[in-house]
DNA sequence: CTAGTGACTGTTT
DNA sequence: AAAACAGCCACTA
């Protein structure tokens, strides 16, 4: 695995339960501002659970909704963040202003 | 080495 | 407010 990847989980890992961030975010905070897809590409390695413990359903993208291609991970992602008390709009958002971790 | 692609984003239509 | 565009970068063919 990558050292830009470890980086990127260690950032992740610090989102606070009941919060969301957005890639951009993450990316600034690792130290790579403007590469937000390096985020994406980094979280996408991890969806065969092969990787480090990983709260990658706290990662939204900078409109506050999910961003995963297949619907039935989107449907995941949404359970878990609900779990945590996250709220959906009607349009399946989350509203950053409340949830957004703050850093 | 070139070209296409993607868990993105800010700006401009 | 939604859609289109153009940068961004790692990875694959």
């Amino acid at each position: 695995m990558s050292d830009t990847h470890s980086i990127i989980f260690r950032v992740i890992r610090r989102i606070p339960r009941g919060k969301v961030a957005a890639y951009g975010q993450i990316a600034r905070l690792a130290g790579f501002p403007g590469q937000a897809r390096l985020v994406g590409y980094a979280l996408h390695a991890l969806r065969d659970g092969s990787g480090p413990r990983v709260p990658w359903w706290r990662v939204l993208n900078a409109r506050g909704e999910i961003s995963l291609p297949a619907p039935a991970d989107q449907d995941l992602q949404r359970s878990l963040l609900e779990d945590e008390g996250i709220v959906f709009d009607l349009r399946g958002r989350v509203d950053l202003k409340r949830f957004g971790w703050k850093k």
